[in-house]
DNA sequence: GTTAGTGCAAACCTTTTGCAGCTAT
DNA sequence: ATAGCTGCAAAAGGTTTGCACTAAC
C-alpha cells in the first residue's frame, strides 16, 4: 500500500494532508478518501497512532517498536520525543491507589516544552 | 454573559453545540458564533478550559479551582476526574533529567480507564 | 460472482469570518 | 462618534460518505 510507504518515509508526526501529498507523488490518482480509509484501518490495526493537539490538526505516525515508550509533544514547536514507560511506574501506582485510573499506556502523551522551547519562553 | 450562566450549570465538559443548546434555551437569539467566540474569550482568561480527545469533539470546562489538579479521563465514558499534582513530582523530575522535558501542567490530562470501565472490560 | 478497495464528487459538521447593526460609553 | 458585542449568513477546512467501477479470489 501506498500510504504504508510514503508514512515509513515521512519522519514523524504528519497530518492527513501532508500523507496525501506524499501518496500522490508516489501515485498521483490516489485520493485524499483513500488515504483517510486507510489511515484508519491501521490505526484500528493498531499500525498507526493519531495524536490531537488543541489548535492543531490531526497528526498519524507509524506505531512500530515504539512499545516501551510514550510521547512528549512540545506544545510550542511540535516536537515529539519518546520517553521511557518505567518512568510512569510510580505515577500508575499513585494512580491506581488514590483513583482506580488505569492509564492507558497505549496512547499517552504529555505536553508540555522542549529544552530549545523552555529556553527560548524564558527569553521573551 | 449568557455563556458563563450556562457553563456554570452544566456539569464537567461539554461540546460547543451543547453550551450553545443551553444558551440558546436561555436566550433563544444567542448566536452560535457567540458561543465560539465567547468561549475563545474565556479561554484567553483562563476561565475555561479546551480538552480534546482522539475521536470526539472538542469540550470545554469552566476552569476554576483546579489550580493543583490536573484531569483523567477515561477513554471509554468520558468520565473526567481530577487528581492531585503531587503525584508528578517524579515523573516531572525524571523527565526534566533524562529529556529536559518541563511538563505543561496547566493541561494535563491523562487518558486511561476508571475503575467501572476498567472492570467492564475485564469481563467483555 | 462476490468481496474488497478505489476514484470521484458531493455532503457533512465544526468552526471561523465578514459585515451591518445595536448599545453603551 | 467610537468601541465592543452581537446576529446573521456565508465560507472555510478537515473529514466522511454514496456510488459506480475495477481487480482479485
Amino acid at each position: 500500500m501506498v500510504v504504508l510507504d510514503v508514512m515509513h518515509d515521512l519522519p514523524g508526526y504528519n497530518t492527513a494532508e501532508d500523507i496525501y501529498d506524499a501518496a500522490r507523488h508516489a501515485n498521483p490518482d490516489v485520493d485524499r478518501s483513500t488515504v483517510y480509509r486507510t489511515l484508519e484501518l491501521l490505526q484500528s490495526l493498531n499500525m498507526v497512532l493519531a495524536l490531537e493537539r488543541e489548535g492543531d490538526l490531526r497528526r498519524f505516525t507509524l506505531h512500530v517498536g515504539h512499545a516501551n515508550h510514550f510521547h512528549l509533544l512540545c506544545i510550542r514547536c511540535g516536537r515529539v520525543m519518546d520517553a521511557d514507560k518505567e518512568m510512569l511506574t510510580s505515577l500508575q501506582r499513585d494512580l491506581m491507589s488514590h483513583h482506580d485510573f488505569q492509564i492507558d499506556l497505549g496512547h499517552l502523551t504529555i505536553n508540555g516544552l522542549c529544552r530549545e522551547c523552555a529556553d527560548n519562553t524564558k527569553d521573551s
